[in-house]
DNA sequence: CATGAATGAGACTTCATTCAT
DNA sequence: TATGAATGAAGTCTCATTCAT
């Protein structure tokens, strides 16, 4: 197999077990069976194998959305499978997506960051556009800004339920019609 | 002076400045102008200082709510004020913020976390409440979720503006009428 | 109570709990009540209260050895007293006579050591002397030397038995035996 | 040449001159020509060398017991070449024994100091047995069990003469005469 | 005499990085 | 390309000792 996919793979795993910071070097070559050394022909630090996770995270999200999101539903339908579909993968990935905001809010290259979010805000652009073309929301709605809007709510209040509050299912079912209500408001 | 303050103004500082994980503890003694050892007999890590300093973040932004906020003011301008509020002192302190969501995001300690942002939540419970007493806002609205929401939306948002993408001005302006927009519709 | 007593004591409670090398200054004041400084008022560093528990042990010994020795046994039931008085002491006392043993043979001050020893020689020294006097031993034996030879032999066997090999009774037992016999024949 | 050796050759040195709490990590990589990483590659602490120490002492034991014993000689003869070597070697070898002994007292790992030790006490109960079966020494003799007393008094006596008490040659060779006398009426 | 907060030298240990094989 | 033993810079943390009160 290719040793960068290795890398990549590897790297994913123990940063998502221990964290950024408390991985070293040497947990990410033993983890994908290769030589200290042999890291240093593909990258040239962990921070480094951080852009491929996060083209990684979101090609996942992109995956997720355009699976569960039915474009012949109705808009409202719509509207719930997506928010149920980011809140699916924050639950099944917390760990990662934990690791990514981390390294997000972290890092020094912001503009990498955004370029590689691109595809998400797109997809999300797309969706609000379709939806006012349908005359599903309210003409005056900007949909670039109001995709960032979108994003930042459901991926924050994700955020919480699953990586923050360990929330009980019942509170999360409850968050999540108070958020679908308040999004719904929010777009007509 | 109180050389328990001193470290954790200091650690604010440094903090700041460079990041925590660039942060070593001789950055911080250096600042605070004491010897390597003291700091070791108030906080047995950089990390342990963070609960401080959040605790101080959440204390600056109780008081520009409460400062900015007109309570006689109609909900609209209240809302305006609110989110005002927070995008300005986001700004003046980003760097400040940025460590604070990183660790966040990072921290084994979440439900630490969760106490000290405490008095937020209930600061926007209360904002709720009275406005659905006042009927402002939907009868239907759980003060107590949709503060969360609140919170999620505005401080995702400004964090997005000022912390990541470097805006200009006139796209700040946008984009807060345009959250401003989405939270009135998703208020009423 | 005096204060350099209360060190000592302190003292010689952390050593037998986690030996020297592994004990604070900050240790002993803390088991003495004291605080840190008034340590160095009386002794100027750890090593130095060595001494004190070393006399301290030794009229323990000579206590013991004293207390259960009856003179007017005969020989072979006093030799038998002497060593069970032994085995006694350094079973009860053994974390103790462990870092006492340790601190004989690490210490610059080795002459020092002697000279807080010299009083069971000494007292081994008579045993062996009255024993002679009263033909129940040898008559080519010296007293001096073979005082070292049998307060060696004691103390190592005992050493072995308690500190070393948490022997278990029985075999303690036998071990005594085999001792006092072989003892036995050699001072005659 | 192989490191892990290096390093167990340069922490006999600098153990033998400056004893083991007083050798610090550097001064045994600066002995052994290496880099301090290195020291950890093949050992987690400077007492883990200890171990090999010792292991190396009593192969020289063997060794030197082996050499110096004639196995045709009487068995008068045996006994004092087998003192003898003994007195010699810690007579060449005080600095590397008083750690040694020092290392056996303080030491947690009692049972393992048992084990390496054991050859020794292996080569005592050889000797003894042969005596026995040679009518050269007394039937009632439990080898096992006197082999312990031997090596202790031997020993002991060594360690007082050559490590502690600096004495001179000639109140050694009446020590050497005494212990020899002892012992022999102790076997008959 | 007694205190104990503060000091700072210095030992420990880690781990990213190199480079000879 | 791949290896992994070796490196050593750099940071952590301890703790004996001091000294103003």
């Amino acid at each position: 197999m290719d040793k960068k996919q290795l890398i990549i793979d590897a790297t994913v795993k123990v940063f998502s077990e221990k964290g950024v910071e408390n991985t070293k070097i040497s947990d990410i070559v033993k983890e994908a069976g290769i030589a200290q050394g042999t890291f240093y022909l593909y990258f040239p630090s962990k921070f480094s194998v951080m852009p491929e996770i996060a083209k990684l995270v979101v090609s996942m999200i992109i995956e997720e959305v355009d699976k569960n999101v039915n474009l012949t539903s109705n808009f409202q339908d719509q509207l719930e499978q997506l928010i149920s579909a980011v809140f699916t993968l924050t639950d099944k990935k917390s760990k990662l997506f934990t690791l990514l905001y981390a390294g997000l809010s972290q890092s020094e290259h912001l503009k990498q960051w955004e370029d590689i979010y691109a595809p998400f805000y797109k997809w999300m652009f797309e969706f609000l556009e379709r939806a006012k073309q349908n005359g599903d929301i309210r003409e005056d709605i900007n949909s670039a800004r109001t995709a960032k809007l979108m994003i930042a709510i459901i991926e924050s209040t994700a955020e919480q339920l699953y990586l923050y509050d360990e929330s009980v299912d019942e509170e999360i079912e409850l968050q999540f019609k108070e958020l679908l209500s308040f999004v719904n408001n929010a777009l007509n």
